[in-house]
DNA sequence: TATAATTTTGTAATGGATTCAAATTTGTGA
DNA sequence: TCACAAATTTGAATCCATTACAAAATTATA
C-alpha cells in the first residue's frame, strides 16, 4: 500500500484525494512549508484545491499527530511531515528552517511539576546558517 | 537606580516613559502576556498608550535581547521579561504558559552542522497542567 | 438507487501585525 | 532659557494569515 495512505490510516485519518496530496507533499518536501507554500506548489496538479481545505487538513493532521506544527517562526506556521524526534534551526537571514539533531542529554523526566503531563516537546534554535555566514562547506 | 531603567540601559535602550512602563509590566507580571494583555492592563494608568507603541517597543526590546519572544502558542506571540535560561510549558486546556526548568544535561555543543551559529535556543512543551488534569496539589 | 454522512469549496469576516506620516516629546547647542 | 534637530509616539489605514460558514460535491451505507 502507498506509504502516504498507510501513514494517514495509521493515524486514523480517512485518505481522501486532497489529504493524500497534502500529506504526500509534506513527506516528499522536507522544507517545512507554510500553507502558502503548499497551496502554491499543489495548485498546478490540483487547480481546484482550496486554501480552506489545506487549513482544514493540516489542522486535522496535527490533531492526529500525523504531522508536526513548527511555531519557531513568529511570522508563519510551518509544517513538518517528519514526526520523528529532531530539533529545528531557523536562519534569521534566509528564513529557512533546518532539521538538526536533538541536544545530547535531553531528558525532561523529573523536570515537570507534579500533575503536569507532556504531550509534545520542541527544541528550537535561531541564528545564522552556514550559507548566510559564508562559513559553510558548499 | 530603578531596576527597570537599569535593565533597559544595560541593553542599550533609552528609557522613555512608555518603554519603562512596558518593560516594568513584563518584569512584574510573569504571565507571558500578549500585546493585547499588555495594552488592556496598561490602559488604565496610561490612557494615551497606543498599540503601535507596544508593538514598536516589544520589537525593539526583542532585538536588543531585553526580553524573550515565545512562539510556543501558534495563535499569539507571548513575551517574557525574564531572559534567564528556562523552558516553557503551554497547557492545551487553559492556554496558560508556565515556566519550567530546562532539562538536565542539555548540551547543544557539537549538535550543529559546521557554519551554523546559534543565537537563541528555546525548549517548549505542551500538554495538560496540574489544575486542568485535576492532579495538581492546589 | 436512495439517503445520510463526510468532505470540499469559495466567500466573507475576523483580528493580529505593519505602514506611514503627522504630532509630540526629548535632547543638544548657543 | 530658547531654538532647532533628533527621536519617539500616535492613530488611521492597510495588509494578510486564519477562521467561520453554508452551499456544493463527494463518499459511505442501507
Amino acid at each position: 500500500m502507498d506509504l502516504v495512505v498507510k501513514h494517514l490510516m495509521d493515524h486514523g485519518i480517512r485518505p481522501s484525494v486532497q489529504r493524500v496530496a497534502i500529506m504526500r507533499y509534506l513527506m516528499e518536501h522536507r522544507t517545512h512549508p507554510t500553507v502558502e507554500d503548499i497551496y502554491r506548489d499543489l495548485h498546478d496538479e490540483m487547480p481546484t484545491l482550496s486554501k480552506t481545505t489545506i487549513y482544514n487538513t493540516l489542522s486535522l493532521l496535527g490533531e492526529k499527530d500525523a504531522l508536526s506544527l513548527l511555531t519557531i517562526d513568529s511570522k508563519n506556521i510551518h509544517y513538518d511531515g517528519d514526526v520523528s524526534p529532531h530539533a529545528h534551526f531557523l536562519c534569521r537571514c534566509c528564513h529557512r528552517i533546518f532539521d538538526v539533531a536533538l541536544p545530547l542529554g535531553l531528558d525532561s523526566d523529573g523536570m515537570m511539576p507534579v500533575g503536569f503531563s507532556i504531550e509534545h516537546s520542541h527544541v528550537y534554535y535561531d541564528g545564522v546558517c552556514n550559507m548566510c555566514s559564508g562559513k559553510g562547506q558548499e
